[in-house]
DNA sequence: CAATTTATGTCAGCAACGTTGACATATATG
DNA sequence: CATATATGTCAACGTTGCTGACATAAATTG
């Protein structure tokens, strides 16, 4: 007999069958973001690389100059995790490292031109999906998926985003 | 040198940088859909699971009675990839699988009582969080969220999403 | 200056989750 | 009977993580 933990017991209503729209969203999610995520995997593939690489070469090119330490906070994996990872990375000549001039100890990381390039490929791909998506569920459902997705985020990553960019088009009515 | 495959040169858009506002859903979708998922992995540790057994258990749930076959279809992973995470699962008593009365090659798989319990458990979870975003960023965003997340998964996955629920509330105007 | 803390790197061992390839068995179907 | 299908299994391997232990260089602190 497999005994969960006891500790929570504030879970009376998990008994209830989940609404059907919930459920619904659950679902989509996992479809929608294995999709997304096999796009970019398979231009990858081609360099040797896996979503791991593709997640330091999208943070790295977000946050040019960003120590180890500070990649790792945005991953939420251990060190020995990147390790071989960045290793590969640099190995490869797509990312750089280069002592900060005033903590020597730091090592800033930037992307070469051509992981820049990589990464525009990358990000290009996932864009015209996500704006395939737009375009067929409106404006205004674009809008409802950010915000939702802004909600769901834990906030200790919230600052973590990119900050909103400044409303335009048919919604800002003044 | 690494060199991609020169296939496909139909991506001179590749070199514009991407819009904001997909930039940051991108970004969104990444830091969402992990914490989403962390919410049901440490559940499931407490048996020995993870995220595999999670969508094996979601899935028989949804679907009672299906095939291994079509049990691979949905997660899309190799036999090879599904033995190990369907073998613990019918050892520990979370999954049965009774042969077809038609077609006895056909082993069809429902989950357990304990497993049914534990599957209402994690989707009670995820359903908690999403309602709570849903309920922050409001319903038209909600249903634009969903509408987006339809747009986004690929047409060969569309018809294993549950129908949306008959529209009610304050999008119904009749 | 000496001691400690911080940033980073590295080695070993392990686990989850997936792959390819090869082969076996039972059953269905022509 | 011959072939195709559904399933299972074994071996080898790869990616992406983990923990624990230890090393080094540089900064900070007493």
């Amino acid at each position: 007999m497999i005994e969960p933990a006891p500790d929570t017991v504030d879970e009376g209503f998990v008994l209830e069958a989940a609404a059907p729209d919930l459920r619904r969203a659950i679902e989509l999610l996992f479809f929608a973001y294995r999709d997304f995520t096999g796009e970019a995997d398979r231009l990858l593939e081609r360099y040797g690389f896996g979503r791991a690489h593709h997640r330091v070469i999208y943070f790295v090119g977000r946050h040019p100059g960003i120590s180890v330490s500070g990649l790792l906070d945005i991953l939420k994996i251990t060190k020995q995790g990147l390790s071989p990872v960045l290793g590969q990375l640099m190995r490869d000549g797509f990312v750089v490292g280069r002592p900060d001039r005033v903590d020597r100890r730091r090592r800033r990381l930037y992307l070469t031109e051509e992981a820049q390039a990589l990464e525009r490929q990358l990000t290009a791909r996932q864009s015209t999906r996500l704006a395939a998506a737009f375009a067929c569920a409106g404006p205004e459902a674009a809008d409802g998926f950010t915000r939702v997705l802004e909600a769901m985020v834990a906030a200790d990553d919230r600052h973590r985003v990119a900050p909103a960019p400044p409303t335009e088009g048919p919604l800002s009515v003044p």
